[in-house]
DNA sequence: CCTCCACCGGAACGTGAGGAGT
DNA sequence: ACTCCTCACGTTCCGGTGGAGG
């Protein structure tokens, strides 16, 4: 071999194009969604003929298209307005990034060629500019907040000043389009606010495995060589996805990741097999998401009872042993160890996570415990955990351990 | 049948950080 | 710059509990 990435970057007998497989990829086609395709094009046309589209609340599980639909529907839109000279502008931010009235405003007002800082400025003030930046002539807005739901913690202010805007307007109208995957997010908002904000709602039901099955064709076609992969993967790259939640997205990535797998390997197409080393991977990934991104305090948990494991025979310790050991890396680690009372909060938060199972026992006589046991492999815990470098020391009880036994 | 283990988990409270209002 | 509020995180206190063993 001449060189180490030759191999690599020799484009694969895979794929023709992965990109098509990932989920901010917004396809041409969207299988199943026909009927909210039309919906939400029917409520936006309003814009074209020079009315005010009433505002839309969109509701789904993740992954079941809400983003791509609408992204779709606006290009549409847009395309159609330019051809024929409507001054028609989509907006879409996602209300993850953009979390107070503040930064929503900030970005609006950017948008329509105002300079306003990213902070530093009282918010109405911020807010003023952007009418004034959006109100300079005639036109239609339409602004897509993605996750909503997180605005309405921390901006409810911003939803309400958007929703009664048009009041307060000349020349231009503004529709919003609210994205969320919680139902129930609605309850936290002003009345005013709800009714204004849901003028309009379209559901977005979960996908079944027939429905994703179709979803993985027409990307496929797309993504993969001819002849690339086998018949069985992406019913199976389906049905695995469709037995959590309907989630297409999911069910890309399971593709995708088959397909990686297969390249890699040297094999000529994707098979079976593929997508079930591909489905252990996400597992894989997952819980190493979760734990990474666990409290500190937590960690450590955890770790007491992975040393644990690994010292003893035994699966199943009572929540004293646990939290004794948890007090002793806590020495280690030269830091204050928390209350048994904190600690079986957080035993508690890692079996709803799935990282441990926690039982209660009664044992008679010799109290009542919770009986907390490891749910996931070792091996994938403990790697990650030692990337934390505050637990490093860590291993090195492990190793005193090992001697011991 | 009573006791009593070893912990569960609710309630009230303290504290510091960060935002909003002024 | 200031206070006021809210919130997350912890602690202290304590009543509650199912069943092995007496």
């Amino acid at each position: 071999m001449d060189n180490l990435f030759e191999d690599l970057i020799s484009e694969g007998r895979i794929f023709a194009n992965k990109e098509v497989l990932r989920s901010t990829h917004v396809p041409e086609k969207l299988p199943h969604r026909n009927e909210q395709i039309k919906d939400l094009a029917d409520i936006l046309s309003a814009a074209l003929k020079g009315e005010t589209p009433s505002n839309i609340l969109i509701y789904g599980k993740t992954g079941t298209g809400k983003t791509s639909t609408v992204k779709y529907v606006s290009n549409e839109l847009e395309e159609m307005a330019q051809k024929r000279g409507i001054n028609c502008s989509l907006l879409y931010l996602n209300s993850e990034v953009f979390d107070t009235q503040y930064r929503v405003f900030a970005y609006l007002a950017r948008f329509f060629n105002k300079r306003v800082p990213m902070l530093g400025w009282p918010a109405d003030m911020i807010y003023s500019e952007f009418k004034n930046g959006i109100d300079t002539k005639e036109r239609s807005v339409i602004v897509t907040l993605d996750e909503v739901d997180k605005l309405a913690i921390k901006g409810e202010e911003a939803l309400y000043n958007l929703s009664r805007i048009n009041s307060e307007l000349k020349n231009s109208r503004v529709s919003l389009i609210g994205i969320s995957n919680d139902l129930t997010f609605t309850d936290l908002l002003d009345p005013r606010v709800k009714s204004s904000l849901g003028e309009e709602e379209i559901i977005f039901p979960p996908y079944n495995a027939e429905q994703l099955r179709d979803i993985l064709y027409e990307r496929a076609a797309k993504a993969f060589n001819d002849d690339a992969i086998d018949d069985a993967v992406i019913p199976l790259c389906a049905a695995f996805a469709a037995s959590e939640h309907g989630d297409a997205r999911r069910a890309l990535d399971l593709l995708r990741v088959s397909g990686e797998i297969a390249e890699r390997s040297g094999s000529k197409k994707v098979c079976e097999e593929h997508v079930r080393l591909a489905s252990g991977k996400l597992e894989v990934n997952k819980v190493t998401e979760v734990v990474k991104t666990l409290p500190l305090q937590s960690k450590i948990v955890l770790s007491g009872l992975l040393v644990l494991s690994k010292e003893s025979q035994k699966k199943q310790f009572s929540s004293g042993e646990v939290y004794n050991m948890y007090r002793k890396l806590c020495g280690h680690l030269g830091m204050d160890a928390l209350t048994q009372r904190r600690v079986t909060d957080f035993i508690s938060e890692l079996d709803i996570l799935g990282l441990v199972n926690a039982v209660i026992v009664n044992k008679g006589r010799y109290g009542r415990t919770k009986e907390v046991s490891l749910s996931v492999p070792e091996e994938s815990v403990q790697s990650v955990l030692l990337e934390d470098y505050k637990l490093k020391a860590i291993s090195s009880i492990k190793v005193r351990a090992q001697v011991t036994l």
